[in-house]
DNA sequence: CGGATGATTCGGTGCTCACCGAAATGTTAT
DNA sequence: ATAACATTTCGGTGAGCACCGAATCATCCG
């Protein structure tokens, strides 16, 4: 009888991915805010992270322990804090791509300065590792027309963009990530166009902040273009003005 | 005074996507179920879910609908029967990178025929339009060695690589999927290795159907390796005889 | 025109889980 | 030591929702 490697008496068990458990953990409007906030990369507190989502510090210590259990957080413990922040680029990915897919949900702006915090948001503002925002989506965009990248089988750094990229005095950063797929580009949630991520848009981020080209505001997700950065970016990259400074006008809604 | 663009009596609502309602979607094992076995990329009834979910027909329906109003399925009606797949390849995508994150769970294997169609499934699958598994990975693998892949600033068709391509007789498939990055890789979930997506990974996979390098079982989502195939995957690439059938042991547990 | 079939609507049931507050634990500061 | 602080534990409450069955609707078939 052709039994091959089948034990009747032994408990046989396989593994599957348990996609259900993963979603679940997102599926909350709180543990899902939480999220999106460390996107920026950031590593924050749990009552920094209370106050954020409004909700009662024992009530974010038990998402914590979910979201760490599912291995979405990473925590470090210092003293009586705890501090968490994003699993890793994978996890970051991900959340970015499923952000990209999912509907809109209308939220009031209460005050001036939400709107003006919004309208920044959707100019330029970190993604964990690297630029989104229309700024992002412009850097792609003139990268392409500009022959630095390609759309050969795959977006791709051309032999020109690697030239480019030296001439900027970016060490090649060879295997360091060699981990990550280097040019990717992810749905970014304000302009639904792509940005720039991979290990291309990490570097690319990293030696703008260095050179002083952009700023990160050190309480949000925000980045502003320096004067510097604006002639750079002009400059090198021949980037239109249109996109190196928020609109003034709201973001056209959505086709 | 500045008040650029807001007035106070005009209601303000902006938009932010909205990853908790998506995520709900996926976070029932049910819901979770119906979308992976959409991932073979085919069309089913609604009938068909319910049994291979094992729910009554009124919560299938009701599941659909969810399912649907959320953008992850697309519909079609033709008399009395519901058909349904997956909106695209953005979300079959995203579903994948999710299933790669997730979590195992351990289910109990009730038959030997369970046991070799679960062997089968790690060696060969469909994952909407490329191929998965073992000989998904070994072809990314494989094609990096022989220099027809290469990571340099991602993963990218080499020139070699387009000329294997020409002269397998692959259309130059240009601009007709430009929308997608061409070569993807994307974790697999039996693996854990890197498999072949993306609109490379889709042509690959209808060239060796055509070839009849392989063949999808009509009812599951298992692939085979045809002889054609076995000697056409080792003569063009050098694919190890491991990678071209279904090993008799089970695949080691994951590290 | 029935009768079978695929899908849907609806009411009801039971379970899960997000939330809070009060008290407890452990850490830093005075 | 004592006080202030960050976080955790625990019990209890309320809301949401996955599920089913029975009835209904729509379509296809004989």
């Amino acid at each position: 009888m052709y039994m091959n490697r089948w034990d009747a008496d032994q408990e046989k068990l396989a593994e599957t991915p348990d996609l259900a458990a993963l979603a679940a953990l997102l599926a909350d409007r709180t543990r899902a805010a939480i999220c999106m906030a460390l996107l920026d990369g950031g590593t924050w507190t749990a009552g920094e992270l209370a106050e954020y989502a409004s909700v009662a510090p024992s009530t974010t210590t038990e998402h914590l322990n979910l979201l760490v259990a599912g291995g979405l957080l990473a925590e470090e413990r210092q003293g009586r804090r705890r501090y968490v922040r994003l699993a890793g680029p994978d996890t970051a990915e991900t959340l970015e791509n499923l952000a990209g897919l999912a509907p809109y949900r209308h939220v009031p702006i209460r005050s001036l300065a939400e709107a003006n915090q919004r309208r920044a948001l959707h100019h330029a503002r970190t993604c964990y590792d690297h630029i989104a925002g229309a700024l992002g989506c412009a850097l792609v965009e003139v990268m392409t027309e500009r022959g630095l990248l390609a759309r050969e089988y795959g977006l791709v750094l051309t032999a020109a963009g690697a030239h480019w990229l030296t001439a900027l005095g970016v060490p090649d950063t060879g295997p360091s990530l060699a981990h990550r797929a280097h040019v990717r580009t992810c749905l970014d949630w304000t302009v639904r166009r792509p940005h720039l991520s991979g290990a291309l848009g990490a570097t690319l981020y990293r030696h703008a902040l260095e050179r002083r080209w952009i700023v990160k505001s050190p309480t949000t997700r925000i980045l502003s273009v320096t004067e510097t950065g604006r002639t750079a970016f002009r400059d090198r990259l021949g980037l239109p003005d249109e996109a190196l400074s928020p609109s003034l006008a709201f973001p056209a809604p959505r086709g």
